[in-house]
Formats: C-alpha cells, sequence, structure tokens
DNA sequence: GCCATTTAGATTGTGTACAATTAGATTGTC
DNA sequence: GACAATCTAATTGTACACAATCTAAATGGC
C-alpha cells in the first residue's frame, strides 16, 4: 500500500526504467572518462572521433556523423576544435567538393598510443563489471536497434 | 589474426566498447522520447525532473540533483525553463533561505496523467527488448556504481 | 556574540547535441 | 547542356552538462 495512487494511476519509479539506468550510467562513463582524456586534452565525443581516425584516416564528415550517430551540427565545431588542437586536418575532397576529409595530423597520430592506455584505465574502473560487458554491450546494441527501428516508423 | 596491428599494438574497436554502446542506446532513447515529449513541451531532462516531483512535491534543487545526478549548473536554467513554462514554482525556503524548493505548479499536475501514458510508448518502441530491460537496467546499475567508486577513489 | 567554515544556489565559460535552414556541389532527366 | 532534385557541410538557435567561481545563508567552535 505505502506510497502507491490508486489502482491504474502507478507513477513509474525513476529508478525502474531502463532509459535512467542508461542516463545515468553515461554520466557515470563520462566522469570516469574526463579525468583520463583531460591529460590528452580530448574530451570524450573528440576521444571518440580519433578512435575512429585511428582506425581509417581520411574519411569524410558525413562518414564520421553515420560511425558515431552525429549530424554535421555537432561535429563541425567539435572538429573545428580537434583542428585547432592541430590533431587533425580538415580538407575539402578534390573529387567532391561538398565533402570535407578528416585526416589525422601529425600530432594526432602522435597521440595513438597514449589513447590505448585508456582503454585499460577504464577497464579497470570497471572492475568486477568488465567481465559482464561483452555481453551487456550486445544487449544493449539490441534496445538501441528496437528503439531507431521504432523511431524511423514515425 | 585478421586486421591487428602488431603484437600489443591492438587498438580497440568502437564497437566493441561498452561505452560507446550505452553512448549510442542514450542517443537512442533521446531520439524515442523527443518527439513523444515534445507533445508535452518538455525535454528528456525536464520529463525526469518532473518524474520526480510527481512522485514527492516541493523537493530542494540539491535534492533533485542527487536524484538526477546533475548540479545546479544544469538545474537552475532548466527549472527557470519549466517555470517560465508554468509546470512548477520556485520558492525559497522560508527556513533555510539557502534553498529553494520546487513545486508543481497545476499545469504541472495536469501534466501527470500524460506523463504516465510516456511510459507505455516507449515500452511499445522497444518491443521485444523490453522483456530483458529489467536485468539489464540492474546490471548497468552495477556497472555505474563501480565507475562511480572508482572516480571517487581519484 | 563573533568569525571561520560549510552549504545551497546562481553565474560564467566551454563543449556537446540536434532541429531547421542555408550555400554550394553533384546527379539524374530530359 | 540545362535544370530540378539531391547531397554535404556549415550555420543558427535552443537546451543540456559540468568545472570553476561567486554570493548569501547557516553552522560550529570558541
Amino acid at each position: 500500500m505505502a506510497k502507491q495512487d490508486k489502482a491504474g494511476e502507478r507513477m513509474p519509479r525513476l529508478e525502474q526504467q531502463l532509459c535512467f539506468a542508461i542516463y545515468q550510467v553515461g554520466h557515470a562513463f563520462n566522469r570516469a572518462y574526463r579525468p583520463i582524456l583531460a591529460d590528452l586534452g580530448l574530451t570524450y565525443p573528440q576521444y571518440l572521433v580519433m578512435l575512429v581516425l585511428w582506425e581509417q584516416d581520411g574519411l569524410a564528415v558525413k562518414d564520421l556523423g553515420e560511425r558515431l550517430m552525429l549530424d554535421s551540427g555537432t561535429l563541425t565545431p567539435l572538429l573545428k576544435r580537434l583542428e585547432a588542437s592541430g590533431l587533425v586536418r580538415r580538407e575539402r575532397d578534390a573529387r567532391d567538393e561538398r565533402q570535407v576529409r578528416i585526416h589525422l595530423a601529425e600530432k594526432g597520430e602522435g597521440l595513438r598510443a597514449q589513447g590505448r592506455c585508456v582503454q585499460e584505465a577504464i577497464g579497470q574502473a570497471l572492475g568486477g563489471a568488465a567481465g559482464e560487458a561483452g555481453r551487456l554491450r550486445d544487449q544493449l546494441g539490441l534496445v538501441r536497434d528496437a528503439l531507431l527501428a521504432a523511431s524511423r516508423e514515425d
């Protein structure tokens, strides 16, 4: 009985909801990454961009956006900041001048080794929870796909 | 062997990382909620605040912040927008004038019923993935706590 | 009672996010 | 080849998110 509304009037408790659990663990990841990435002079989204570029250089803004689920409104200023930091170069594609291709600059290439250490630090922060990470990740992928499919249906 | 650097040089692929799965599913939730909440004139963080207030009215900004893991720098402008929309009132506590207590305004109270429908819509968007939501949520809670504990250790 | 310390909220500055719009390049069709 | 439709980035405006700082109020020790 305690703290419950009339029948049919149940308001879901915040802590019971999956979306909130994800909202919170996203914040927690951000906090864990922040001090580590601050040593590299990167924010978390900037680090994601660098991860993609370390894997494949010379991508267009659109490619980066598809990989990270971000649009040009987010990426353009972010990439300009990375360029200002000397980590990447932004160059118009000569063949298709609509596209801007992002290349690692020397300094960005040099950060690659330090980037590898970041994951170790995060793995350590996860501690015992690291074991389940793989399965969790896959389940979250299913949730993501279900939500995106529903969004596309309008 | 395939697509692997020299020994010890493995750069973790974006898609294999738990943090990125959470980053993406957070975006996906946001997109799923946005059109639903737009009908109520709310953003997702604003909706979270309303959920808390529907559960317990008259909380101080600090209480809301602890519940949602947000600080005054985020909450103050958000609450001012909710006040401007006529959903809440912000009142200095007479006994402790440092605190600002947030009360549901009439319009905010009236939104309660519609708030209940939001969860149904999201549950529908989750589709088959909804069944696992409970266990997933609990596992994410463990991840969150591990990260926060590690953050506190500096 | 007085004053250092702590606390609560607001403010400032930087950096995502995303909708909506715009500018310029490219493509498809006739 | 002209030209409408499409595509890529950039831009504008609104809204989180958080570090750092500031102000006013409350508290604790003496």
